[in-house]
DNA sequence: CGTCCATATATGAAAAGTCATATATTCGCG
DNA sequence: CGCGAATATATGACTTTTCATATATGGACG
């Protein structure tokens, strides 16, 4: 007889987690080989391709962080070079600098690659669950 | 025309997050109301209903926490008189107190409550998306 | 126009997390 | 047994995140 699952391993919102950390894990372990971490990363494929500047505030929303970790986040990588500060009005727009949008380019097709490895791995399942994770996003 | 969709909007990494951190969030504001924080739940998720103790090692792995952090909330949560520490050999076995027990099956019947709203509103596609993060989880 | 309110970002002090390493404890094995 | 490698947890110095709040701009309306 199998015991009753424990709550933790039937949760959705814990496999959800779970499941983003297991996927991310192998692709992290590369950022961190090339000394780039997780928040700075998901800024850069934010702005990836984002051709006018995007503000402080989306990219907060897109990154899952809030306002004021962007803002310091934001300026780390300013002094790094990696991208540009432009006030405009009461906004800030974020372009990359030529050395970001390299290594964004860089990274991106690093993460293009290992993405199509995971959804090879689950190829017929993985159009439905993308499109359920759209709807879960979506509310 | 719609323009080619960004890196991003259909990354697959960035789709699993976004989903985990859009369906946690409404639970993760009761959270906060009742003052207790995201990683202290995970834990407290963890330990409801794991009779003898487990380990520091099992909960951050559970709770996708590296080992010094998790360290670092128990002495918190320990301090709070949530949980109790036994020394067993190498290893520490974790306990709930009666304190941390009776918050933890309040919040595990708060998180039940959530779960069924949500998976109502994907009643159909909600088993096979369980068994596929399951599958993802696995490597 | 000026005043009041909402929105967008920044900043300072405090809390939490990370990395490297220290401290035990177990295990394999000569 | 005793010694070295492996495993489990803890701790210290440092970095990042958070919470509350400050600053600054845009908008509505008298």
């Amino acid at each position: 007889m199998t015991p009753p699952p424990r709550f933790v391993e039937d949760y959705l919102l814990a496999l959800l987690a779970q499941a983003s950390h297991a996927a991310s894990a192998a692709f992290h372990a590369r950022l961190k080989a090339r000394g780039v971490a997780v928040p700075a990363w998901r800024v850069l494929a934010t702005l990836h391709g984002a051709g006018e500047g995007v503000t402080v505030g989306q990219l907060g929303q897109s990154c899952l962080m809030q306002q004021p970790t962007m803002s310091k986040l934001l300026d780390r990588m300013q002094a790094e070079g990696l991208l540009a500060r432009a006030r405009r009005g009461r906004q800030t727009r974020i372009t990359l600098t030529e050395e970001g949008a390299a290594l964004a380019d860089s990274l991106v097709t690093e993460a293009r690659a290992h993405e199509a490895a995971l959804l090879a791995r689950h190829a017929e399942a993985a159009p439905a669950l993308k499109a359920l994770l759209r709807a879960i996003i979506s509310g």
